[in-house]
DNA sequence: ATGCAACATTATTTCGAAATTTCTTCCGTC
DNA sequence: GACGGAAGAAATTTCGAAATAATGTTGCAT
């Protein structure tokens, strides 16, 4: 989504922030510089400068001489970043529909499209990378309109800590009570009918009923 | 606030960012690892270190290849950043009186109380940093009840970012029409009387008051 | 005089090793 | 047999210099 080039160290940032959202490195283990540094093939220094940044972001821990270390995922926190996702979101998604303009609507169709052609699953249990990219890029779409950089960077910044929880739903991603495609249909329809209030009410449960699946594992798997 | 000991490199973060809170790197302004080094008598690998993760928080921005620089201020920025706080932190205050217990009011009373005999100005026209870090304080207190790191942190966040804009205000620091000390006795009051529409609405007037005048001075001097 | 290209200078970025701190293990003592 | 502590190992953090990219300058040709 971001692939600021250029320098080593945002080259490492981008690997590293996928690696982690994608569950190769797991929540909450150790992050040792020289193992990473082998990973990647470069210095200690890049790697110690691009987890440094994924702390400022929320996404690793720091230990002040201790390392670094995935965050750790638990319920609790799961709960509040998820109502603070919504509170976030929906208010986004509101301003949206009140100031988006054509080319909102347009670039909200397009990324629509784009999902709604993606399938789900890549192979055996494998989620398609595609469909999180284009899911990703649906979502902030939806916000895009809002005219406040600020509050849609803060918006994207939660989804994406949101992503780690994914993990978690490997195995379950196909909930039978559900039907997520016609979720995001129905999200783009209220959008481009300028319909705020439906839009939020639609946007919260979406939002809710992924982490309620999410929770309904952690307490099975006994976390 | 944060002082966060252990390593060089967090030594470095923090002194940075109140040099760049404290307006003695101009926003805007080109940051010479060199120069920094030799300022705060360390490799340039810390001042590097430093500086990315000032810029993962939004303080400063960094050029591929190019360097750092202090994130330049407009008032496009300051309104959407303005807009943005008043709703992030009249949610969280409104969650605060809903949640928050007898621990919350009791700190909130401290504070108000330390802000409340600590005096702006400290001498010719210096603003006094004991009063700065006491109403940072204050309005850490007032959404402290809410119940939701992730919200306060996205709080502190953008009132930090705010503190940047601060220096605009060095000459016009008494507004006559203006009692700010009033002010927040009255958050206190509502606070504590659990009236959270009352204190919703004066503390977005509160957080807009310090904002309009910003932005007279910033049409004033032709920015 | 102006545009351009090669060169020199400056600044950023990366590296590999030294210095510091923390973790582990092993030994002696109670 | 367990507790305490010191020596050793491992990992993080810092440094100073080498490599790399950007900037500024000079000289040449148009």
């Amino acid at each position: 989504m971001a692939p600021e080039t250029g320098t080593r160290s945002n080259a490492v940032f981008d690997r590293l922030r996928a690696d982690v959202l994608g569950g190769r490195l797991a929540p909450g283990s150790k992050l040792k510089l020289a193992m990473l540094g082998a990973r990647y093939e470069v210095s200690l220094s890049v790697v110690r400068e691009a987890l440094s940044r994924l702390a400022e972001q929320g996404l690793v821990v720091a230990h002040p001489q201790r390392g670094f270390s995935v965050m750790a995922l638990s319920p609790e926190d799961l709960t509040d970043l998820t109502n603070t996702r919504i509170d976030l979101e929906t208010l986004a998604a509101r301003r949206s529909v009140e100031h988006g303009d054509l080319a909102w609507e347009t670039a909200l169709v397009a990324a629509h499209h784009t999902l709604a052609g993606t399938s789900l699953m890549a192979g055996e249990g494998e989620v398609n990378e595609g469909w999180i990219d284009a899911h990703r890029a649906f979502h902030h779409a939806l916000v895009a309109g809002c005219g406040s950089p600020r509050l849609q960077g803060l918006a994207t910044g939660l989804r994406d800590a949101a992503e780690l929880y994914r993990i978690w739903s490997t195995s379950l991603t196909h909930d039978t009570k559900r039907d997520v495609p016609a979720e995001h249909a129905r999200l783009l329809e209220l959008a481009i009918a300028r319909d705020a209030d439906g839009l939020v009410a639609a946007l919260a449960a979406h939002i809710q009923g992924t982490t309620d699946m999410l929770l309904r594992y952690a307490a099975e798997a006994g976390l």
